[in-house]
DNA sequence: TGGTTATACGGTATTGATACCGTATATGAT
DNA sequence: ATCATATACGGTATCAATACCGTATAACCA
C-alpha cells in the first residue's frame, strides 16, 4: 500500500472532528474522534446500528427521512441534532453528511460531528424542545411543526416561547443565528 | 496494507468537512473537501505553505500564535476565521485544530475547516445584504434595521427578500440556521 | 444600447410570530 | 406537601414577515 493512503488514514484518524460512514444506517467506519466524543472505543462501534448512538428509537426514526431530500438533489446535507453518549448524556452536535449514492442516500453516507455545546447546555434542552428546534432550523410555521410531530400548533408556540425566554433572544431569527451552522460547500 | 487502512483513506477523502495536515505551517495532506474549498485541486496544495490559503500576510503571521497556549495545554484548539479561496474570494470558517506535537504545536497539525456561510456558487453577498444579514442575526425587525442604517424598512424587506430568494429558503429562520455568526458590514 | 441586477421606496393583503389571558396534568425537587 | 417546571391546549390582540402590485435610479456587462 503506497504511502499516501497511509497518511489519510493517519489524518483521518487524528482528525479533530468526529468523523463516520454508514451504509443503510450500520456504521462501517469511524475516527478515534468520534469514538470518544461518544464514549466509546472505535471497535465496539464498528458494526452497531447508529440507532444505539441515539436518545430514543423514535429519535433514530425521526432522523432517517430528514436530509433525504436535500441529499438527493445536492449530495449533502447538515443540521444540528442530540446525540447519545454510551453512559447516556446528550451531546448536540453540528452534523454534516454527504452521501456517494444520491439515488439512494442512506446506502452509502460518510458524516462528521462536531460537539456544539457542552453537555451540560445540550442536556438542558428538553426532547420537545430539540425537536421543535429543528424544525424551526428547517424553516417550518409552528403549523407545520405541530403537523409534523402530531401536536397542537399552540403547544408549539409555547415550546418556542419557552426556548426564547431560556436563550433570552427576541425572536427565532436571534435564536437560530446562536443555536445553528451552515450546510458544508462542495 | 490493510483493508482497514483502506476504508479509513476513502473517509477521509469522502469526508463533508475540510481537513488537512501541516507540519511547521506546510501543508503535507489534504482531503477533496479542503482542497475544492479553497478552489484547489489535491496536487496543487500538497508541500505549499500555509501562506497562500490567508488573505494577506499579515493574518499569516497573526494565526499563528493564537491557540497556541491552548495546544500546549490541551492540545487542541478552535476559533472561527478567514480563509482566502484561489481566485481571492475570502471564506469565513469553523477552524479545529489538534496538534500531535503538544510540546511544538505547530511541528504536526491535523485540522478541520468548516465554510459557516454558504458559497451560493461563487457569489457574494453585496454590502447592504450583509448589513441586513447583521441585523436580523441580532433579532432586530426591518423597522429597527431600516433605523439603524437610515432606510425606510420597506427596503430592508427588499434585501431581506432578496436574500430568501438567493439562498432558496422559506424565511429568515430557515436562512439564519444557514448563516450562522453573520459578519458586520465592510 | 439594451438587459440584468442592486438599490430604494410606495401600496395592499395574507399569514405567522409573539405576547398575553386562561385551564389542566405530570414530574421532580425541596 | 408545596413549589417549580414541562407539557398540552384554548382564546384574543397586535405586530412582523412575506408576497404580491407598482415606480425609479445607478451600475455593470455583453
Amino acid at each position: 500500500m503506497d504511502d499516501l493512503t497511509e497518511k489519510m488514514a493517519q489524518a483521518f484518524d487524528a482528525a479533530p472532528i468526529g468523523i463516520a460512514v454508514s451504509h443503510h444506517r450500520v456504521l462501517s467506519m469511524c475516527n478515534t474522534s468520534f469514538a470518544k466524543m461518544l464514549g466509546y472505543d472505535r471497535p465496539d462501534l464498528l458494526g452497531q446500528s447508529f440507532r444505539i448512538l441515539y436518545p430514543t428509537h423514535a429519535e433514530f426514526d425521526r432522523v432517517r427521512d430528514i436530509g433525504l431530500k436535500a441529499m438527493e438533489e445536492h449530495g449533502s446535507y447538515s443540521d444540528e441534532r442530540m446525540m447519545r453518549r454510551k453512559d447516556g448524556v446528550p451531546v448536540w452536535c453540528r452534523f454534516r453528511a454527504r452521501t456517494l449514492t444520491p439515488a439512494d442516500p442512506l446506502a452509502h453516507l460518510v458524516m462528521s460531528f462536531a460537539p456544539i455545546r457542552d453537555q451540560l447546555d445540550g442536556a438542558q434542552l428538553t426532547k420537545r424542545e430539540r425537536e421543535v428546534l429543528s424544525g424551526l432550523s428547517r424553516g417550518l410555521t409552528s403549523k407545520e411543526i405541530g403537523r409534523e410531530l402530531g401536536l397542537s400548533p399552540r403547544t408549539i408556540e409555547d415550546v418556542r416561547a419557552r426556548l426564547l425566554r431560556k436563550f433570552e433572544v427576541k425572536n427565532t431569527s436571534e435564536l437560530l443565528s446562536r443555536m445553528s451552522y451552515a450546510r458544508p460547500a462542495n
